[in-house]
DNA sequence: TTGCTCCTCACGTCACGTGAGGTGGC
DNA sequence: TTGCTCCTCACGTCACGTGAGGTGGC
């Protein structure tokens, strides 16, 4: 059967030695053996594992999270990376706040105009300019929230609605939904 | 004149008592005196350099950059500014791969029945219950493609709709746009 | 013998958070 | 006296990276 050295491992994957060596240290991916001399031997059946590791860890989990899916041996629970993309979702906005600020001190001018940020305002300016009216939003809204609920939720939030309008407005569109 | 306490301080911008003693040991804000029984006293004074460490904080830069723009005096240079821009730019686009995979994954794991993803086909049928039309949408598309073309590029693509059809819909966009 | 790979510590990273153990001030 | 604020270490975090000092294998 076909061994690797843990140098061999490792530039198969693109990592680095010292990644390996850091799986090894927190068990995460235990060399199957070791040779007389101490060296680490891996297996195929180590390098499938890796490549599991791999693909969750370009998801952007984090290792503890990867230790315990690869536990239970089978599909990772959808609440974990539910929760991930929530995760993904607050850092994305994080980073387009500061994203606004920075081009605001670059230009020396209030954020307002310089950045195109889709808030609230624009959207709906958006949905009124292309011919909407306000009964017509109230039908999209409950139609959104009677057909994908949670997706309604991160697309208002996206918005850089704050949690509590949001909470308001799905409410206001469950009721629209069972007015229809 | 008014002077502060460490937690005074800290409270008055938001921070933790420890953040202000963080910044007090790498001497980034140290304290102008100190109590005969060792207390810390902020002054004024500090409270303003406190003022512009966290308005630059907001905006991401690290500790070290904000310094060396505090010990300048003056503006941030254009070119750390810039810097940052372009490391907030990676950092979204691979933020934006890690929510692709894991909706990949979402969708293999909830094919037994409850996780509603929002697709072009539902987007196009939500805006027709609400009384959409063609006419209508093309408006909407060229309007978002008008205000802001970057953002209706990711909105597109996080519908699952692929590259090159993305393209297709801003070209007509853009050409609804000047018909108008 | 030379040059390469491997080994095991130990310490550094970044921006703090969290105690432990002790003192000052009203 | 009580309860609050303050102090100074020292250690932990997350996922590794970077030596130092030493050995094995061709």
């Amino acid at each position: 059967m076909r061994t690797y050295s843990i140098s061999k491992l490792a530039r198969l994957f693109d990592l680095s030695r010292s990644t390996l060596l850091y799986y090894d240290r927190i068990d995460l991916l235990p060399a199957c053996a070791r040779t007389e001399s101490g060296y680490r031997v891996y297996t195929q059946e180590d390098a499938g594992r890796l490549e599991r590791i791999c693909r969750l860890r370009r998801a952007g989990l984090c290792l503890e999270d990867i230790r315990s899916i690869l536990s239970t041996g089978d599909q990772p629970s959808a609440v974990l990376l539910e929760n991930r993309l929530k995760g993904i979702g607050e850092e994305i906005l994080e980073l387009k706040v500061q994203q606004g600020l920075l081009l605001s001190m670059l230009k020396g001018v209030a954020s307002k105009g310089t950045w195109p940020q889709v808030d609230k305002q624009m959207w709906v300016e958006m949905l009124r300019a292309a011919g909407m009216d306000e009964a017509a939003m109230a039908r999209w809204h409950a139609e959104f929230e009677r057909r994908a609920p949670e997706e309604h939720h991160s697309f208002l939030l996206s918005l850089s609605i704050p949690e509590r309008e949001v909470e308001r407005i799905r409410e206001w569109s469950r009721k629209k939904g069972t007015d229809l």
